[in-house]
DNA sequence: GCTCTCATGAGATTGGGTCTCAACCTAGGG
DNA sequence: CCCTAGGTTGAGACCCAATCTCATGAGAGC
């Protein structure tokens, strides 16, 4: 994603441009790993001691909304979000450093069809996250 | 799984067989949907009003353990159950009727291990659930 | 600027899930 | 059969992520 764009993202669909969806996509687009709303609100709080945590929120699911980030399920029926600039796709996530990888799609197209195939089921949505430990960690303590 | 080797599951791990984990067993049992800790509580309820609410939650995290239930998250961080007889295996939901299919795993096998393989991260668990129409809900309403 | 909306923030509220602990019950031994 | 040890239960308090409410604030277009 082109960095002329991304306003242009944050303002589609009568969404309009304002600082605090700035903040929160710079603040998740920095961290390098995936984090919880809570945890990006209390980053950006220190900075910003006025920002709301229902904003957090709703900047969240609007940045997912216009496919700037990525929403799973962590561990505890807690959300955590990362920046992704791609389409639809899918995460390995370090259950150690929470470190984030993208999945290579076309070793999941294959799966998609033949599982529909095969069941006679319209699938809509799929949950592919796959836990565990990524090379760095793995290597610090096996 | 054989109707003997039930009370020894559950009695396992010198876990006791009682007869709260019992009714909670079959009824997840005899309903062939997914249901959530909350509704198989309240069904349970109408004919036991003293069962306890945490006893219910206890019992299905027992179930998940000893293999005798699966677990998925459901939309809105609330978590579902299944009655299921294998060991760990993945499912297809019906988002209509919440029934569950049981995922063909010779189509996952070779996926986990070429992610694994591919990326350099070492899998411990993925969650790999489908969500959608089946067969039945999809002939029903288009 | 002006105005029309949408967005925000502070706090209350919801609701799934967990914790606590005294009373209870299962399993096993005598 | 009785007794004991220790896992189990039920009621309610508690936790906390997420949502809702609504008065106030601020984009965007004119
Ligand atoms: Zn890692
Ligand atoms: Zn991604
Ligand atoms: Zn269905
Ligand atoms: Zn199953």
């Amino acid at each position: 994603m082109k960095a002329t764009e991304i306003p242009e993202r944050m303002s589609s669909r009568g969404r309009r441009l304002t600082r605090q969806r700035v903040l929160v996509a710079e603040a998740l687009a920095s961290a390098k790993r995936a984090l919880s709303a809570q945890e990006l609100y209390e980053r950006i709080k220190t900075s910003h001691p006025t920002l709301g945590r229902a904003t957090v929120y709703r900047a969240l699911e609007a940045q997912v909304q216009d496919g700037m980030a990525s929403r799973f399920e962590r561990d505890g029926h807690v959300s955590a979000y990362i920046a992704c600039d791609a389409e639809h796709h899918h995460h390995l996530v370090c259950t150690r450093c929470q470190r984030v990888l993208d999945l290579d799609e076309t070793v999941v197209a294959p799966l998609l069809s033949s599982v529909g195939r095969r069941h006679e089921f319209q699938v809509d949505h799929a949950a592919l996250d796959f836990y565990g430990l990524c090379r760095r960690c793995r290597r610090k303590r096996p």
